[in-house]
DNA sequence: CACTCACACTAGCGCTTGCTTGGTTAGTGG
DNA sequence: CCACTAACCAAGCAAGCGCTAGTGTGAGTG
C-alpha cells in the first residue's frame, strides 16, 4: 500500500508497543502518544487499528524473506552449509527485527480475514525455502525423519528462541544456529 | 484456593474461550453466556477476570507436573527411554489438556505479578524434570551440545506443536515423540 | 499571490468493558 | 418450619474503547 518514511517509522513504533502490551491492550491513544501525535491524527496514516497490525507483520515478513533468499544465494551447494545458512538467517532476522517478528508470531490471530489471506502468501513463500533446504538435507542423509515433522520441529525450536534468548547476551544468532544444526545432524 | 466442582467446570469452559478468542478479547459476558449464567454471577465464583486466567493456568500446569512425574517413575534407568517418556508425557498433556496449556503458553503475560510469581514455581519445578533427563542423556552421549540450549530447543519444538498438530489426525503424541527423539539422538 | 495537500488538532459520539449492588431462589440441616 | 448458604439475577455505573467530523496550519507549487 503506502510506504512513506513517516509511515515506516510509525510502524516501527507500533511494533514495539504491540510487543510490550499485546495488540489488544495497545490503545490508539497509546500508539499516538508514543508517536508524538494525538489519537485522531493516527487515522490520517492508517485506515484503522487493524491496518497498523498488518503493516507491522508485512514489514517483518518481507525482510525475513529477502534475507533468507540472499543467504541461500551466496551459499555453496553443500546441504549442511545451506541448512546452517537458513538457520542463521532465520535467527538473525528474528533478532534484528525482533518486534515485528514477535508480533507476527503471536498476534497473527488478530488479523482480519483479508489481511491474513494476503500475508499468508508471504509466509508460505518463506516456508517454501525451508522445505527445500530440509529436503536436500534429508536426501543426503544429513538428517532423518519425516520432512513435515522435521521442518515443523526446527521452525518451532527456532521461533521459540524469542521467548528465552537475550539478544544483549554473549551468544550470537550464529552460535544458536551452530547449536541447533549440531543437535539435529547425524554424526 | 477454592476447588469446588462447579468452579472446575467453569475453569474448563473459560480455558476453551480463552483459546478461541484470546484472553483480552474474551469478555466476562461471553464467559458467563458459555457457562449458562449472567455476567454478574461470574463474580460469585471468581474475584475478578484475572483470577479465572490464573485458575486455568494453574490447573494445566499441575496436571503436566504430576503426569511427567508419573511417567518418569515407571520408567527404567535407560536415558533414551526416559527422554522418550518425557517427550511423550509432554505431548500427551499438551493435547489432553490442550486449552489450558495453550493459555499457559500464550497468555502468560496477562497474569498479574502476584499470580505470575506463584505459578512460576510450578513451572520451574516442571522444567527441572526436563533438565535432569537431558543431563542424563548428555552424560551418556545420547545427545550433544549445551544443556541450556538443548533443553530450550527441545521444549520449543514440543510446545510449538500446538500450532500445527491436529489432535484429530492420525498421528498420536507417541508418534510425535518418536520423531522428535529420533531427530535429536545420535545414531 | 492563490492554491493545494499532507499532517495535525480538538471535541466528542456511540458503544463495550470489568465490576458492583441489592435482592431473589432453591436446597440443606437442625 | 425456620435459619443458613451457595448460586444466581437485573440493573447499571464509571471508565475506556475505536473511530469520526470539522478545523487549522505551514510548506511547496502554479
Amino acid at each position: 500500500m503506502n510506504a512513506s518514511p513517516r509511515r515506516k517509522e510509525l510502524t516501527r513504533l507500533a511494533a514495539q508497543l504491540f510487543v510490550q502490551e499485546g495488540f489488544d491492550r495497545t490503545t490508539v491513544r497509546m500508539l499516538a502518544q508514543e508517536m508524538g501525535i494525538k489519537s485522531g491524527s493516527l487515522f490520517h496514516h492508517f485506515k484503522d487499528k487493524q491496518e497498523i497490525l498488518a503493516a507491522v507483520i508485512e514489514e517483518g515478513t518481507q525482510n525475513a524473506l529477502s534475507i533468507a533468499k540472499a543467504a541461500l544465494k551466496q551459499c555453496e551447494d553443500d546441504p549442511e552449509a545451506r541448512l546452517h545458512a537458513m538457520a542463521r538467517a532465520h535467527l538473525e532476522t528474528l533478532f534484528a527485527d525482533r518486534n515485528a517478528h514477535v508480533v507476527a508470531l503471536f498476534e497473527w490471530r488478530r488479523l482480519d480475514a483479508a489481511s491474513r489471506a494476503h500475508l499468508s502468501h508471504l509466509r508460505d513463500a518463506y516456508e517454501e525455502l525451508w522445505v527445500e533446504v530440509i529436503d536436500e538435507a534429508l536426501a543426503v542423509g544429513l538428517i532423518h525423519g519425516d520432512r513435515f515433522f522435521v521442518s515443523r520441529f526446527i521452525l518451532g525450536a527456532l521461533n521459540w528462541t524469542v521467548r528465552w534468548h537475550d539478544p544483549a547476551g554473549p551468544r550470537t544468532p550464529d552460535d544458536l544456529a551452530d547449536e541447533l544444526v549440531a543437535m539435529i545432524t547425524a554424526r
